[in-house]
DNA sequence: CGGAACATTGACCCATGTCAAGTGTCGTGG
DNA sequence: CCACGACACTTGACATGGGTCAATGTTCCG
């Protein structure tokens, strides 16, 4: 992340916190043991995996399905600061208590691992913490780059970094990189990007009248010319 | 952080990487020891740490001055994802390469760690990697809060958002939190909270102008009603 | 004292937000 | 299998916050 890509200042989508697939020399690894054994929770759509405050005694990896996480202001607006998908983690990095919320967004099946687990873990494997360092370096770098994009781009280039950032992640796990379905609603697309629903089904039938994408299904995306949503993405918005 | 100021979804000005003050009894900290004996260098104001793509080979503890942190965009926006300020550590979590650019905005003194010190500190101290996850994870937390800032607030919004980050940082330190120095310009500003120069401007003006605030110099700010100020903050701008 | 960089202010405009109808689409119960 | 209701999405008309462009003021340093 980040380094992905060439060096489009890529906007990633998933908090991406997987650790390393551990190398298979190693005779033992704790936490991917632990978390191996940990318990399988299902939660539905619209369920809260934690909300802010709550304590933060269990961090999870997501084994399908999808989830959001977001903050709230005091008068109900939302950001969405990432969406975790299978093989992410969350909850990483909350001491004590969770500062955001988690909501799954598709009916979801999450394996748990208690803290004082990985607080063990981390006193058998020394490496561990490293790992659990990098994942949250990734993680930040991703959360640098929608600073970015929500910062400095329009709303054409915001909706253009995120369908190629779902490109992205379907190329890395050796799926169609031109065609996806979206999990989220446009209210939870908005919300991520910084934008309203509507300016978000605007800007997605623009670029079907331009004749960039297909929406087979509102859900659904095809991506026809990656290479002029690439141009699109990063400011030759004189493209159009 | 986050959980500092009440439930005021703080926005964080600054990584804030400084790690937890060395607990006296411990007979050796390697890293904090290593970091004291490390070298000292100077830079002048917009000399640049590092840029996009040199190699991440060196740590910085900025011990004087100001740092910006930011990343830009092929056709030049640019955004400033934070600001370093003494304590602050910089150039961490990048692994290989630096993924974003640091640039000094005034003189400033900078203290060495090279990556393989940091390395062989890690390797002697196990809970060293434990307290860099932590201080990740609080540069998380705070880019956090500034994504639901950018992403969701008005101008005058994150505006005050950002002097009661100033007027916060202050009081940590112990200084008057109702009176303070900026040490970047409004470029700056306005590239760290998604802004053009002339709307933090026009922004200043209008806040000074409801007797909120008081700008003796364009770079000093003094916070009159701190109370109003905070109100603005959150979303019942209807106080205007 | 002069000039460069930074900051302020004004006039205007446009991208995006807001408000308000519609139009699918899906799941449930008759 | 169809009808209905609930949601999600789309589309249109209009409003506006903040961007753009341009002129002027201020500060600071050589």
């Amino acid at each position: 992340m980040g380094l992905d890509e060439a060096k489009e200042p890529a906007m990633q989508t998933s908090p991406h916190l997987a650790l390393q697939p551990a190398v298979s020399a190693r005779p033992l690894i704790p936490f991917e043991q632990t978390l191996a054994s940990g318990a399988l929770k299902r939660v539905e759509a619209k369920e809260f995996v934690f909300v802010e405050g709550d304590a933060a005694s269990y961090v999870y990896r997501v084994e399908t399905g999808a989830v959001a996480l977001f903050k709230v202001l005091a008068d109900g607006r939302r950001q969405i600061v990432g969406f975790a998908y299978p093989g992410d983690l969350i909850g990483l990095g909350a001491e004590g208590e969770h500062v955001m919320n988690a909501q799954a967004i598709k009916p979801t099946r999450l394996r748990c691992l208690p803290m004082s687990g990985l607080h063990r873990s981390v006193a058998q494997d020394p490496s561990l913490g490293f790992k659990l360092y990098q994942a949250l370096a990734r993680e930040l770098a991703s959360m640098r780059d929608l600073m970015l994009t929500t910062g400095q781009r329009s709303a054409t280039e915001r909706v253009v970094s995120f369908l190629l950032a779902f490109s992205r992640r379907n190329k890395r796990n050796g799926q169609d990189p031109t065609a996806f379905e979206l999990p989220m609603t446009r209210a939870d697309i908005g919300d991520f990007l910084g934008l309203t629903i509507e300016t978000v089904s605007r800007t997605f039938t623009k670029l079907r009248t331009m004749g960039l994408i297909e929406l087979p299904r509102s859900s659904q995306v095809k991506l026809i010319d990656i290479d002029a949503l690439k141009g699109l993405a990063d400011g030759d918005d004189q493209v159009l």
